[in-house]
DNA sequence: AGCACGCCGACT
DNA sequence: GTCGGCGTGCTC
């Protein structure tokens, strides 16, 4: 009596499949299969059990079942079905999502010779002797195969075969008729695989050196096949160590040879190979070593220590209000409750974390740590550290397929029961979850701007909802959303006023730049009052820091005779000047740095030289607008001559080391003026801050945006609070074109409550989120006419079948960038007063978005959308 | 999403 | 006549 099972796939189709399972196989809900999927094989998750048999179709068969027990508890699968369903994401690739599957399988690509390709080889065999054979190792000869010994000298003849039909017996030179070179491939490509075996998609290009169209292009004409299989691996991290073999005896050494027999004799004999290196130790040298039995290479699963600024350890002192907060979350500990906890800058929230976290460990439940991309700094894992040392667990971006599927098994058998991450961390197969803190809850990047497009605040809620579990949203800025929940009751409040140790919040000065300007005459980056204050920061040993939300040197190139702004050619965004201040490093050379120069696509990578003349019209007097953090960093550098000038951007910060590196240098006080996009706003704590300079935040205020007052208050008030965390009082000095918007203002008064009120009254009258959902329909095609006729017809459609007018239609419009990549957007807003209206209709118009051949690919459905663009 | 199948234009 | 361009449709 065979059985069968659904399996969901990573695959953007809304279905799960059925496959059927052979005798011995027991798949059980949650675990990971391995199956045939059209000519390839795929990992999925097993999603139903003991399901009917297909009437329809002929089933295929389960290739393996990698878990026994299920991977996915019943809490984490309810959980992907309900993003499914409330994202309109496929579940297969939710599941994707969730599991860091990929580097516990390792796929591989074989290729096998058909028996045509076998034909092609053997009418070949007799001719002519090319001037070299292909390296013909490791083949036997088989049945089938024409001439053993043979095709080592094989070549493909011309026109022997029809479908060969080539032209190169007048050498033509025409592109699409294969070169004699490539036929050459061809030929050692079929010799290869003459022994009849797969052979790796690797080794057949090392041996033949052909390239992947030459491959494809001998799978088109079936004269090979290709296949593919997928097997476990074990992800474990290795670490490989170079173990001092003691009775061996001393021959004649080398002096390399003799000092790494020495520095293993001083680390007790063994030392892992990672150190060698670090050491200058030459791995020949080793190598020989080895060879010689003076030493041995041991492999064993590597241990895991977190990195980090190591942290005093030590209890943590929690003042009367942190011992509050504290005590109403592990009151409620043991069962679903949402807080939000309001804490203004400096509050010490942290503290509250961990301490709340200790409470859940207490009691035998695990918690999830969620912070921002950025705010994953060395100090949150150093703290982590001291308080928890082993039984933390890291997930992030960062981190290897092998390292994440490590910190992810140790989750799963409970030996981490402290897990910090960034969003998708809220996936973590944490046993006995307890606790939930969403970190900074208001901050973007917990929302995924890819399929599946969750916010992982959101889906925290859930989880802890599904498991039981308490979580806590915290910030000083929360969102309008989370501050709502609070009002209506649905989350807890609680409030936390001051700062730790009774310091005060700094001081904020607003500096009219439109007033600065008719006082000055002259169009200043940096204002006089911030320009002094810096100084006298700088004078007393003190640091500073200074926003300008934007990267690259100046943010607009325009043409001064004609007007034409100067356009990346993929997509409809100005390009930014890209100006790296190499002058600044003491390393100036003229020459150089106009080369460094760039115009750059922030969209989309497109990269071109700065050029002389206006592309249109060839005038030369091209305009550079605006300024950003680069500039920021130059005339720092002319102002402040003596001072020592950090620059903090995605620029300056690529690798997994680089925020280290220079949060590193910040806290020592190597740098003590640093200059940065919002990335220096993000929860640092360095007590030597005491000014902190805000030149441009406030640009977006004039965008149709409506979160826009939102995220210039959050950003200000967070930079802000970058100032005075330690024993000195803090200065802010906040430079605006909107001196009197009410975003500016409140958050010069740390304000929030202000701010709050008005912009719920907004966003009331508007029926924006808090009032009412929202969600973002995108259509998109490299051709305008598609992108624009799909996104009117579906308009159409929605219009149409809301006659409840439940959910009203916004568009559809060209989207705010009209075309990103060459590709072609238009978008509409869907603004609903129910969840469920908003969830229907969305889900009635993808049915007619099939319905109506628009393919899935063009259609991006954003729900709870945070950038509009 | 891939990836195979199939119809049509360009060129020997 | 042949190749290969890319529109069309399916995946258990």
């Amino acid at each position: 009596m065979p059985s069968y099972c659904e399996v969901a796939l990573p695959v953007p189709l809304d279905r799960a499949f059925t496959y059927g399972v052979r005798e011995g196989q027991r798949p059980r809900r949650g675990a990971r299969v391995i199956v045939p999927f059209r000519n390839e094989k795929l990992i999925g998750v097993v999603t139903g059990t003991n399901v009917k048999a297909p009437a329809d179709f002929e089933v295929r068969y389960l290739e393996a079942v990698l878990d026994d027990e299920p991977l996915l508890s019943e809490s984490l699968l309810k959980l992907a079905e309900w993003m499914a369903q409330y994202y309109l994401a496929p579940q297969g690739e939710v599941l994707r999502g969730m599991l860091p599957l990929m580097a516990e399988v390792r796929r591989t690509v074989y290729y096998r010779i058909t028996d045509l390709g076998r034909d092609v080889l053997a009418e070949c065999v007799d001719s002519q002797v090319p001037e070299s054979g292909p390296p013909p190792h490791g083949r036997r000869p088989v049945r089938g195969d024409p001439a053993p010994g043979a095709p080592a000298r094989l070549k493909l003849c011309p026109d022997t075969k029809p479908g060969y039909s080539t032209a190169s017996k007048g050498g033509s030179k025409r592109k699409g008729k294969l070169s004699a070179e490539e036929q050459d491939l061809e030929r050692r490509v079929l010799a290869r695989l003459a022994s009849g075996e797969p052979v790796k998609v690797s080794t057949l290009r090392t041996a033949t050196a052909a390239t992947l169209p030459v491959l494809a292009g001998l799978t088109r004409k079936k004269w090979i096949a290709r296949e593919s299989a997928a097997v476990e691996r074990d992800a474990r991290r290795m670490e490989r160590f170079a173990v001092l073999i003691p009775e061996a005896r001393l021959p004649a050494l080398t002096q390399k040879q003799q000092a790494i027999l020495a520095e293993l004799a001083a680390c007790g004999n063994e030392l892992p190979l990672a150190e060698l290196r670090r050491r200058d130790m030459p791995a020949s040298t080793l190598q020989t070593l080895v060879r010689r039995g003076l030493v041995r290479i041991d492999e064993r699963p590597a241990a895991f220590h977190l990195g980090g600024l190591q942290s005093q350890p030590g209890p943590l002192q929690l003042n009367e209000t942190q011992m509050e907060a504290l005590a109403s979350l592990a009151a409620a500990l043991g069962g679903f409750q949402p807080f939000l906890l309001h804490g203004v800058t400096g509050s010490g929230k942290t503290a509250v974390y961990l301490a709340a976290m200790q409470r859940a460990l207490d009691r035998g439940l695990s918690s999830i740590l969620l912070v921002p991309e950025i705010g994953l700094t060395p100090q949150t894992v150093g703290l982590l550290d001291a308080a928890f040392g082993q039984k933390v667990a890291l997930l992030h971006s960062a981190l290897t397929p092998e390292e994440r599927s490590e910190q992810w098994r140790r989750i799963r058998r409970g030996e981490a029961p402290i897990v910090v991450g960034t969003r998708s961390a809220v996936f973590a197969p944490a046993p006995h979850l307890g606790l939930i803190v969403v970190d900074e809850e208001h901050d973007q990047s917990y929302k995924q701007e890819e399929t599946p497009r969750y916010n992982a605040r959101d889906v925290a809620v859930m989880r802890a909802k599904i498991e039981g579990a308490v979580v806590v949203m915290g910030s000083a800025t929360p969102s309008l959303e989370s501050w709502q929940n609070s009002v209506l009751g649905k989350y807890q409040r609680i409030e936390m006023r001051d700062r730790v140790m009774n310091r005060p919040l700094p001081e904020v000065e607003l500096v009219d730049m439109r007033r600065e300007f008719q006082e000055t005459g002259q169009d200043q980056l940096f204002s006089r009052a911030l320009v002094n204050e810096t100084r006298q920061a700088l004078d007393r040993g003190e640091q500073a820091l200074i926003l300008l939300n934007r990267r690259g040197y100046s943010f607009a190139v325009i043409c001064r005779a004609c007007g034409e702004k100067l356009e990346c050619e993929n997509c409809a965004i100005a390009l930014t000047h890209h100006k790296p201040p190499a002058s600044v490093n003491g390393e100036a050379d003229p020459g150089l740095a106009r080369e460094g120069q760039r115009l750059e696509c922030h969209y989309c990578g497109f990269r071109r030289t700065v050029p002389a003349r206006c592309p249109k019209c060839s005038s030369e007097h091209l305009y550079y607008l605006g300024a950003g953090s680069e500039q920021g960093e130059v005339r720092l550098g002319e102002i402040f001559p003596s001072a020592r000038i950090g620059r903090m951007d995605r620029d300056t910060v690529r690798g997994r080391y680089d925020l280290e590196r220079l949060l590193t240098r910040l806290h020592s006080g190597e740098i003590n003026l640093l200059v940065g996009t919002q990335m220096i706003a993000k929860g640092h704590d360095i007590h030597g801050v005491t000014l902190v300079g805000v030149v441009g935040c406030d640009h977006s205020l004039s965008m149709p945006d409506f979160r826009a007052a939102e995220r210039v208050f959050q950003l200000m008030t967070q930079v802000s609070g970058r100032a005075g965390r330690g024993e000195l009082p803090g200065r802010v000095v906040v430079q605006t074109y909107y001196p009197d918007h009410y975003a500016i203002l409140a958050a010069s008064t740390h304000d929030y409550q202000a701010f709050v009120e008005r912009e719920l009254k907004y966003r009331r009258w508007m029926h924006y989120p808090p009032f009412g959902v929202l969600a973002n329909v995108l259509v998109q095609s490299p051709k305008l006419e598609e992108a624009a006729g799909w996104s009117s017809i579906l308009g159409k459609y929605l219009v149409q079948s809301q006659n409840s007018g439940a959910v009203r239609v916004l568009g559809p419009c060209t989207a705010p960038i009209a075309r990103i990549k060459g590709v072609y957007r238009f978008h509409m807003i869907l603004k609903a007063s129910s969840r469920r209206a908003l969830n229907a209709a969305l889900r009635s118009m993808l049915a007619q978005a099939d319905a109506a051949q628009i393919p899935r690919r063009n259609l991006i459905v954003d729900v709870d959308a945070l950038r509009l663009m």
